[in-house]
DNA sequence: GACACGATTGGCT
DNA sequence: GCCAATCGTGTCC
């Protein structure tokens, strides 16, 4: 089941807490991938100095200010793309969750040959792996991930304990605990 | 118009 | 653990 509009209109850190052990699915041709996402990050509005939303609206940043359930991609050091989820409940004029990992299921000789063939521990475990294997660009920037498409979500497995910490490679609100993952070696 | 730097990764020490 | 690769974007002059 596609995971529906209403899951993306609550708190960002809330969402990116509950989209733990969510399924992401691509297809790529008549083929799909797919993984259980394990790491979230969530990315909030002006109260949040190290959100791309942190200070004002942006052609690049301009979709975490649009739709709900839409995806945010961005291009980063040169030679990354990063997948989020724009979500956020009213309080907020901003705000996306970046999918930081997934345990990967199908189409994993796919992903191996867009990530040249890597070992499947190092496949999705990463933002910018992650992207790589399923080969997300810009082109999926404010693509509608609520609807059975080419890039979608939909329910995954039970969670048990949820990871909290500082997000990852930030300089500014660090103070925040915003990073999400689960243990892949509590699932499978 | 210029310039510093980043929500990263992979390779080398 | 450290650092180069690589370039679009945002901020500042």
């Amino acid at each position: 089941m596609v995971l529906q509009r209403e899951f993306f209109q609550r708190d960002t850190v809330i969402v990116a807490k509950d989209l733990l052990g969510k399924k992401l699915i691509r297809k790529i041709g008549n083929r799909k991938c797919s993984g259980i996402i394990i790491e979230t990050e969530a990315y909030r509005a002006s109260d949040d100095p190290a959100s791309h939303a942190g200070i004002r609206k942006t052609k690049r940043n301009r979709i975490m200010f649009e739709q709900i359930g839409r995806a945010y991609v961005y291009f980063t050091y040169g030679m990354y793309h990063c997948l989020n989820v724009v979500a956020r409940n009213k309080k907020f004029n901003a705000g996306a969750v970046l999918i930081r990992g997934i345990y990967p299921q199908l189409g994993i000789d796919i992903m191996s040959k867009l990530r040249n063939n890597t070992k499947i521990q190092n496949l999705t475990n990463g933002p910018g792996k992650l992207t790589q294997a399923l080969d997300i660009t810009l082109q999926e920037n404010g693509d509608d991930l609520t609807k059975y498409s080419s890039l979608y979500i939909t329910n995954g497995i039970k969670i048990k304990k949820i990871h909290k910490k500082p997000r990852i490679g930030i300089s500014r609100g660090t103070d925040k605990e915003w990073n999400f993952s689960i243990d892949p070696t509590d699932y499978f």
